[in-house]
DNA sequence: CGGACATTTTTTGTATACAAGGAGGTTGAC
DNA sequence: GTCAACCTCCTTGTATACAAAAAATGTCCG
């Protein structure tokens, strides 16, 4: 599949907003940034229309494109839903997982282990991603994984900063075995409560550091 | 807030697109439309990528765009997150929702009943859709209502459409009596089941539709 | 007569040019 | 001195022009 300039810029400029390059309410300058990349206008809008559906920036009309980053409260929304469609996922996959995602999920589950002892916790992300898309696809539900996948890569700065926090690895590791447990005993529930949790802990630990940022700030 | 001429014509086109006007599979050519809308190409690609976001055409790079209605078992697929998403919203909102909305509730189940009586479908689906939407407003989850309710609008027409299904309308009717109850009572378990089975029957009706459609095709 | 290659034509992707609306500064009045 | 109106400049939105790639057509060879 071949790709137009306009969706590399996109993905260019999700990276940067996502990673913190541009701030937020920072204003998106067209002709700067089109100079910026070598192209024209036009390319680049497309690319800040797409971004803007997405989410991740506003669009003002007549005014211009501005970083939206979300808020604390806006984060915390987004936890909690994609906790509740993890849970979905997890619930529906007890009934139509296979045998070979089965060992799928332990294959990668046994990658996290080896993170976590070497204390890499982008090593464990990886993994970690991986281990959640596998759900998501063994959901049976296509349109359910492609929502889902795309709500987690919209959080992944912020899943990804929580992993951090001492001691949240091999509590993370020891959910991940709850879940894959729950799955092979078919249990939908026990799944579905497991990922919730493991989600929701995510946004807590999230919310924690949010706080702890903010009060040393000032 | 001002609109651009490309958002005034992504709307067009959803809906041709949504009421079937456009056939799956039709390309849309650029400058045909350009012409017939009085503009030029450029903000008529702007709306056509924005669909192309939404889903609702395919974008294949330097072949065009084309519709791409989505076919029986993706339709089975977004019921099937409706509901799910539905029940979520229901399960907070028994936890959260104000008298106010609950009286909102019941002025929207009265116009239904109104509806109902009078055996009017398009009536029944407007206060319907009120009546869903103060549900996932009362979620208390700004997010979680949005997604929601964007998912509810591409579904629209299908939703719409089993309506017509004889003895639908006082089926639909009591669900959404046993919606209320449960609201009213706090029981977010309840609302979550009524929710989820309300919108799940939908896509069994819609399904058995089109199973009809299909064979009369024949 | 069929298939493959070259050419033409159509269509998308990109660049540039133009128009229109808003932000900010300046000037004038009170 | 302050507020408001006007004017200017800048930015966005739209139109047109150009380039490149794919589809269509025709031609030549087997």
């Amino acid at each position: 599949m071949e790709r137009r300039r306009a969706d590399i810029i996109a993905e260019t400029l999700e990276e940067r907003i996502c990673d913190g390059t541009y701030p937020d309410g920072e204003r998106l300058d067209e002709v700067r940034l089109a100079e910026s990349f070598g192209v024209s206008r036009t390319p680049l809008r497309e690319a800040l229309q797409k971004l803007a559906l997405s989410g991740l920036v506003e669009q003002l009309p007549r005014r211009g494109v501005f970083v939206r980053q979300p808020g604390p409260v806006e984060l915390m929304e987004m936890f909690e839903v994609m906790a509740e469609m993890e849970a979905v996922c997890g619930r529906l996959a007890a009934a139509r997982i296979t045998d070979e995602a089965l060992a799928e999920l332990d294959a990668a589950n046994a990658e996290c282990r080896k993170a976590v002892t070497a204390q890499d916790a982008d090593a464990y992300y990886l993994e970690n991603e991986r281990f959640h898309h596998i759900i998501y696809r063994e959901s049976g539900n296509a349109f359910l994984a492609q929502e889902t996948g795309s709500l987690h890569r919209r959080l992944k700065p912020f899943r990804r900063m929580q992993l951090r926090l001492r001691g949240r690895l091999p509590q993370s590791m020891s959910e991940h075995e709850e879940i894959v447990a729950a799955l092979r005993a078919g249990d939908g529930a026990a799944a579905a409560d497991a990922l919730r949790a493991h989600v929701a802990v995510q946004g807590e630990k999230f919310r924690f550091l949010m706080a702890r940022l903010k009060s040393a700030a000032e």
